[in-house]
DNA sequence: TTTGTCAAGATCGTTGAACAATATTTCAAC
DNA sequence: GTTGAAATATTGTTCAACGATCTTGACAAA
C-alpha cells in the first residue's frame, strides 16, 4: 500500500513529525494533547506515541503533567530570556574563536544571501528560515556535534515562541544586515568584532521579542 | 510492601537509576543492555524500559542499533574532544561574565574547600566529586536553566569515560589549586583572567585525559 | 446563589502478552 | 572450514486490560 521506506523507528519518526507539527503552529502554545485521540490520529500505539513524549518533552518542546497528559510548551518572558542567555554564550563564543576559512563561514555567507533573495521577493518566511540557518551555521564554527544538537532543540523552542507572535517581517527583516555584517567580520579574520556585533544582535532581537510578547499577553 | 513515595514516573525513575549504574561503572562501556533481561532485574515492563532507554540514548549515555538492541556508549578520543569543545566555551563563557557575588561563586569556593578536605583524607572518589560540583557551579554562573541542564548530561558522559580510567587522584588531585585560583579571581573581580585560567585548566585537564586513553586504547 | 460532597466518566500509568521483522546461532552438506 | 539454510533469540510495535488520578456534573446543605 502506501508502505513508504521510512527506515527510522516509529517514535523518531513520531517525534520528527511533532515537532514539525508544533513549530508550523499547526499545534498551538498550552493545548492538550491527548494520548488516545493522537494514537488514533497518527495510527501508532500509545506505547509508541509515548515514547515520542519523552523526547520531546525533554527537548522543552512538549510540558508533562502527571496523571494529567502533555501539551504544547507555552514559552514565557522567563524562556525567552534563558534562550537568549544560551544564544549569547554559545553564538558569541563560536564566532570569537572562528577561522576564516572554516567552512560553516561559506554557509553563514551563504543564507545571508538566501535572505536577501528572500527579501527581495517579500517572502519573509523564506528569510525567517533562512535566518535560522545563519545562526545554525554559526554554532557550526565550533566544531562540536554536541553544541549542534543543543542548539538545534533551543531554535526549535524559539520558534514555538515565533508561532505565537506572527509578522515575520518584523521580526527577522531588520536583522539580515547585521548578519552581513558579521559574516564579512569573520571573512576578514576579525573574530572579535563579529562576537561583539553578535552580541549587539542578539540583544536587540531579544528586545524586539520580549516586545512583541508584551502586546501578545497583554491581548490574552 | 516496600511502596515507598517514589512520586517519580516509572520511566524518569529508571533513568534515573540507570543513569546512576552507568555513572558508577556499574555498567561496562560496549556492554548489551537487553530489554528482556533488565525489564526483568528491574521490576518493570518492557515498555516502560523502553521509555527510559529513549531518554538515555538521547542523552547519549546509551547507543541504540537498530534491531540489535541498546549498548553501553563507548567513549571515544572524537567525543572526549567534542565534549571539551563544549567545556571551553561554555564554562570559559560563564566565567567572562561572572559577577563577583553571584551565589554561584560561593557554591564554587564551598567546592573547592569539599575537595581539599577529601584530598586531606586521601578520599579521591570524594574530590572528584566534589571537581564535578565544582564546574557545575562555573556553569551555573550563566544563570541559566538549559545550560545547566545540557551540562549535566556533558558531565555524565564525561564521568562515562573516566569509569573506563580508573586513578582519580591522578585525574582530579593536580587541579584543586587551580580551581582555587579561579574562584579567587572572580572573588576579585576579574573574571577574564579567570576564564583565561579556565582554558588553561581545561586544556591541561583534556591533555591527562586523552594520554590515559592511549593507554586504555592500547591495552585493549 | 453558593458551597461542599460524592459518584460517574475520562485519561493517564503501567503491565503483560502477542506477533512480525530482523539478527544471531546452529548444524548439516559440501 | 566454508557455505547455506533452518532454528532460535531479540527487538519493534501493537493491543487489551486495569488500577490510579483527575475532571465533571449532579445534588444536597447552608
Amino acid at each position: 500500500m502506501v508502505e513508504m521506506a521510512e527506515s527510522l523507528p516509529v517514535a523518531d519518526r513520531l517525534a520528527r513529525d511533532i515537532r514539525s507539527m508544533l513549530i508550523s503552529g499547526e499545534l498551538q502554545p498550552g493545548q492538550r494533547v491527548s494520548e488516545a485521540a493522537f494514537s488514533e490520529r497518527l495510527n501508532v500505539s500509545r506505547n509508541s506515541l509515548r515514547e515520542a513524549f519523552r523526547l520531546l518533552t525533554k527537548e522543552g518542546l512538549l510540558q508533562h503533567e502527571a496523571n494529567r497528559g502533555v501539551f504544547v510548551s507555552v514559552p514565557s518572558m522567563a524562556s525567552i530570556m534563558d534562550i537568549y542567555r544560551v544564544r549569547r554564550l554559545i553564538e558569541c563564543g563560536a564566532l570569537a574563536q572562528a577561522w576564516r576559512l572554516h567552512p560553516a563561514v561559506k554557509a553563514m555567507r551563504q543564507a545571508v544571501e538566501t535572505a536577501k533573495a528572500h527579501r527581495d521577493r517579500n517572502d519573509w518566511q523564506g528569510v525567517g528560515s533562512a535566518n535560522m540557518m545563519f545562526h545554525a551555521a554559526v554554532v557550526d564554527l565550533s566544531d562540536s556535534a554536541r553544541l549542534n544538537a543543543f542548539y538545534a532543540g533551543i531554535a526549535a523552542e524559539l520558534r514555538l515562541g515565533f508561532g505565537l507572535l506572527g509578522d515575520p517581517e518584523h521580526l527577522h527583516a531588520p536583522f539580515i544586515d547585521m548578519n552581513d555584517e558579521i559574516v564579512t567580520l569573520i571573512e576578514n579574520d576579525r573574530p572579535a568584532e563579529a562576537a561583539g556585533r553578535m552580541n549587539e544582535y542578539l540583544t536587540l532581537s531579544e528586545r524586539v521579542i520580549l516586545k512583541a510578547f508584551e502586546k501578545v499577553s497583554d491581548g490574552a
